[in-house]
DNA sequence: ATCGGTACCTGCACGC
DNA sequence: TGCGTGCAGGTACCGA
């Protein structure tokens, strides 16, 4: 479900947390959980307090008193929601002082891992696209033989943008999702660069895009989507040339552009 | 070392 | 009503 835009609402969302202490932790189902016995990492988390919550990309990380992280990803269909009920699909209960924080995930795509060191498939994530200059965005767009969709779904490439934002930012920036990154010249990836920036600044000031059930912790849908181009308007008119938009598949994954506005 | 294809899981909309 | 199909914001793993 949640690309970076989304990870950041419910971030925001889950900061009450901080500064509380975990009285219990238990996990449900088994099937989500990475790296670790669910028992040792109930007692490893009991009666530590959160230190901090931060996103990296997609992975949410929170910092435990007395060392060690607890990381969260949502995956497709992921939730944290604070307070309510326990339902068919929640896989994790964080019982706090002060009230409880629900993991939540249908296609449990989604996991937690507990780590005494920083984790690793984290650190090995590229840099935040909000943070990342144009000139190691350049360097490393050069780099890579692909299609430009697939690098911006590649995490090492920038981390936190999905299917919904690289098409969002292609659309933008006037570039074809099946175009050889080869090809991409220098002005352009810098209209590539900019978008990107642009398109996730104002969904995460719309609190992100809910298309089907995504909602912060607070239950809250965000507002994006009204604002998507070209994202599932397949068929529906270009909102510049009024050009049918199109859907093709690349690495398995949907595509929508505008195939007057978008050159390869 | 990089890339593309596939697997993982549930729910929903659709056509018959 | 039910069944089959295709689709859905994700990453990890495998083999070329």
């Amino acid at each position: 479900m949640p690309e970076l835009p989304e990870v950041e609402t419910v971030v925001r969302s889950i900061a009450p947390v901080t500064g509380q202490r975990i009285v219990t932790a238990e996990f449900r189902n088994l099937r989500i959980l990475r790296g670790g016995d669910p028992d040792l990492m109930a007692a490893r988390l009991q009666g530590r307090r959160i230190v901090a919550v931060r996103r990296y990309g997609k992975f949410i990380v929170a910092e435990i008193e007395g060392g060690g992280y607890l990381m969260i990803h949502l995956g497709m269909t992921g939730r944290l929601l604070l307070g309510g009920a326990p339902g068919k699909h929640t896989h994790a209960i964080f019982t706090f002082e002060r009230g409880v924080l629900l993991f939540d995930d249908s296609r449990q795509f989604g996991c937690i891992e507990f780590s005494e060191e920083f984790p690793k498939r984290v650190a090995r994530l590229g840099p935040e696209p909000l943070e990342v200059s144009f000139e190691e965005f350049a360097a490393s767009l050069v780099k890579h033989k692909t299609r430009i969709k697939s690098l911006l779904l590649n995490q090492t490439f920038v981390r936190g943008v999905g299917n919904i934002y690289a098409d969002e930012a292609l659309f933008r920036a006037g570039i074809h999702p099946l175009a050889s990154t080869r090809r991409i010249k220098r002005e352009r990836a810098r209209k590539l660069h900019e978008a990107i920036i642009a398109v996730l600044t104002e969904a995460i000031a719309a609190g992100g895009s809910s298309i089907s059930d995504y909602v912060d912790a607070e239950g809250r849908k965000g507002f994006f989507q009204i604002s998507h181009r070209v994202y599932q308007r397949t068929g529906e008119p270009c909102t510049a040339c009024r050009t049918a938009i199109k859907r093709v598949t690349v690495t398995q994954r949907s595509s929508h552009f505008c195939p007057k506005c978008q050159k390869r």
